[in-house]
DNA sequence: TACGTATAGTTGAAAATGTCAACGATTTAT
DNA sequence: ATAAATCGTTGACATTTTCAACTATACGTA
C-alpha cells in the first residue's frame, strides 16, 4: 500500500468513532484537546528547553505580578511541591529568581531575570505558532470565542 | 490535581493572577478545565468504581460501533499499552468483553455486556450531573457553542 | 506460493508526573 | 502567650507515560 493510501485509511478509522456518544462529552473533547495541543506546544518550546508548565511559569513570573510560589500552585493546578522543582530549575538556569514576600516572610515571590524575558519574547512567537496550528480548524472569530468560553467557564 | 486543591482554589481569595497575560493561552486554558473537571468527574464516577478513562471505554463498547483496541487508542489518545489494562480490567468485572475482529483476527474488538450496560446507564446520569457542574458558568446555549468548537477544533 | 514488511495486542521496564505527609519558619487568631 | 494555620520544602510512595521488544496475523510482491 501507498503512504498516501496508509494515511488516508488512518484518518478513515480514526473517525469512524467520533460517531460515538462521548464526542458530545465535553471532559473528553477537552482531553483529546489538550492532549493534542501539549505535543505541539511542548514541541515548539523544545528549542528553549522550557516545557508547557516551565513556560507558564516564566510567564507568570514576567508578568510583573510577582506571584508567590502558592499562587503559581493555585493558577496552575499544581501541588506546591511540582512549583518547586519548576521554579527550582528555571533558578538554576538564571531565568527567574526568588525573592522573599514582602508583607509574609514564609512566601516567595518569583520574578523573571532580564534574561528569562529576552527568552520568554522568543517562546513566546513559537507558542503563537503553535495555538495557530492547534486551532488551524478555527477562524479567529471562533478562537476568541473558544477562549472567551473557557475563560467564562473557569471564572464566570 | 488533588481534590483539596481543587476545593481550595474555588473557595480561595479571587485569583489575582488571572490578569496574567497567560490567561490568553489555548493551552493554559484548556489545562486548567480539564484538570478542574477530572476531579469532579472522577468524583461523580467514583461511586461506580470507573474514572475518566475506564468510563470512556465503557461508551465506546457501549456504543454498537465495536472499536478495536487501537482504535480506542487512537480516539483517546492513549497508548495501546494503556488501553489493555483498562479493557484487562472492565473484563474482569464482567462490564466489557473482547472478541476477534471479524475481518482482521489481530484485532479484538470490545463491546459492553448488559451488566457494563447497565453500570454505564447509572454512571451516565452522574456524569451529565458532573458536566454540569464544570460548565455551571455556562448557559446552556453557550455550553453547547463551547462543545460544537471543540469538536471543530479536533476534526474540522 | 513464499517471502519480507507492516500492524494489533501484549508485556515489562524505565522515566516522568502526581499525591501525600511531615517539617521549620512564619503569620494569624484567640 | 499560646494555639492553629500557612508557605515552601523534602522525601516517600503511587500512578501514569513512554518505549522497546515479542507473537500472531495480515498484506504486498515476486
Amino acid at each position: 500500500m501507498t503512504i498516501e493510501a496508509q494515511d488516508e485509511q488512518q484518518t478513515a478509522t480514526k473517525d469512524r468513532l467520533v460517531a460515538a456518544p462521548i464526542s458530545q462529552d465535553v471532559g473528553f473533547l477537552l482531553a483529546k484537546l489538550h492532549a493534542g495541543g501539549s505535543v505541539v506546544n511542548n514541541r515548539a518550546l523544545a528549542e528553549f528547553d522550557l516545557k508547557e508548565r516551565s513556560y507558564s511559569v516564566l510567564i507568570l513570573a514576567n508578568s510583573g505580578l510577582e506571584p508567590t510560589q502558592r499562587e503559581l500552585a493555585d493558577l496552575l493546578s499544581l501541588d506546591p511541591s511540582q512549583i518547586v522543582a519548576l521554579v527550582d530549575e528555571l533558578e538554576k538556569r538564571k531565568l527567574v529568581a526568588r525573592a522573599p514576600g514582602k508583607q509574609d516572610r514564609r512566601a516567595k515571590t518569583v520574578t523573571a531575570t532580564s534574561k528569562g524575558s529576552r527568552l520568554l519574547a522568543q517562546a513566546a512567537i513559537a507558542a503563537r505558532r503553535a495555538e495557530s496550528e492547534v486551532l488551524a480548524a478555527l477562524d479567529d472569530g471562533e478562537a476568541a470565542q473558544l477562549k472567551a468560553l473557557l475563560r467564562k467557564a473557569l471564572w464566570g
